[in-house]
DNA sequence: CCAAAAGTGTTCCGTCTACACCCATGG
DNA sequence: CCATGGGTGTAGACGGAACACTTTTGG
């Protein structure tokens, strides 16, 4: 119960971004190489610096929209790394965010202008400080609600086919899974509707295309597949 | 990719840590009267600043043990807690700890020393700040990992009964568990050690005492009850 | 002798898993 | 006409849930 503000140092306090994406059916992270020091030139997640006038959490949304121009994306708080040496320039304590985006949305432009690019999960090269430990804890997280909360619509368009969001889990959780018992699974969650609309794009006979009803959702918040 | 350390401010990092303790069959939590501003007064969990030289994990073991004099705790991290305003005096960033702890270890000494003292988890108050907030997540952790992680042993003397550890169960799921379906299952996870004691505290026919045995788990660390 | 807690199995039901073939169509 | 991805059902195994009585002994 004993707390002084004086004699103790004050520190940055930073947020990164575990960034992923989904693309011909793999897990993608939105990866840069730093363009300043301590590190340049090494790979590193996108992040930036807390505001004396905002949130955290506000702060990491802020950077994301800097970096994508997309807001209200899905973003969760993943962990804060905190090590004495973890930035070899100055103390900063970072908050890790894991964000997912369907691919599709994001402006190719401010892509290229921030020096970001699309890397397959299973290619990632070796990270700049402790950001390999953040995608690994960001990873960690995403398997473990993938289960239980509806996360996957946000790697997807609006419109998707089951054979899609099959994919999407595939490469969350790093398994193959049935076919015909995903499809059952799926037939019982009220929320997923089933559209009229037919995707001829992959297929020659066409796919049904379903889309994910949050207002459905949110009355009965229930999920488990 | 773009980080400067001028122009962005530097705020105070604090750890607050959620203490949980189990007695009479219930869930406690460790909190205490603020004796400083601001807030003076005010029911709040422990908490403390990151010193220059320690990390953050590393800040939260200190202040633990500042106050229950024991090492080497079950303390998790829980989520970090950065609105502008959370602090009426500085600008101060909270990363809160959830720590386990069996009561008996905890020497009463230091607790009244500290202020502090054991609340029911069903009776808590209204804490200062966003320290409610805090508990809130804690316990959604503890609920969630309760069943995927050797949690409970934590919160028990070295040796226990199965009654007892059913009613850590209880508490921290808020339910009561079938007492047979219980036992078969904590039957069938080979690290919970049955051992030739006997407690006859708590029963007049006595109970067999049981132990978690660390290193069987580590070495198979699979858990599902 | 009785109150109080410890200890013990079986049945049922629902859920998960494994598994293979036909369909529609564009090229 | 054939290659490609879309779509469908069933049987058996397994795991979780419900459920009630006997045992021991201190007071």
């Amino acid at each position: 119960m004993t707390e002084f503000y004086s004699g103790v140092q004050k520190a940055f306090v930073s947020v990164d971004i575990i960034i992923f994406g989904f693309e011909d059916s793999k897990l993608k992270l939105l990866i840069g190489k730093r363009q300043m020091d301590p590190g340049r030139g090494e790979w590193s997640l996108y992040g930036g610096f807390v505001g004396a006038m905002e949130s955290v959490d506000e702060a990491a949304n802020r950077v994301l929209f800097e970096l994508t121009g997309l807001r209200n994306l899905y973003m969760k708080q993943v962990h804060t790394f905190g090590a004495v040496e973890r930035d070899p320039g100055e103390r900063v304590i970072s908050v890790a965010y894991c964000a997912l985006i369907n691919v599709k949305d994001y402006d190719r432009h401010l892509l290229e202008e921030h020096g970001v690019q699309w890397v397959e999960l299973n290619k990632m090269p070796r990270l700049y400080s402790d950001h390999n430990d953040m995608v690994k804890r960001a990873i960690t997280l995403l398997r473990r609600r993938i289960n239980t909360e509806p996360l996957s619509f946000n790697l997807l368009p609006d419109l998707f086919t089951l054979t899609q969001l099959q994919h999407v889990y595939e490469a969350v959780l790093g398994e193959e899974i049935d076919k015909r018992n995903f499809r059952k699974r799926i037939k019982s969650i009220d929320f997923i509707e089933k559209t009229e609309l037919i995707d001829k794009l992959t297929s020659k006979r066409g796919a049904a295309l379903y889309r994910f009803n949050k207002q459905m959702y949110e009355e009965d918040p229930s999920f488990k597949l």
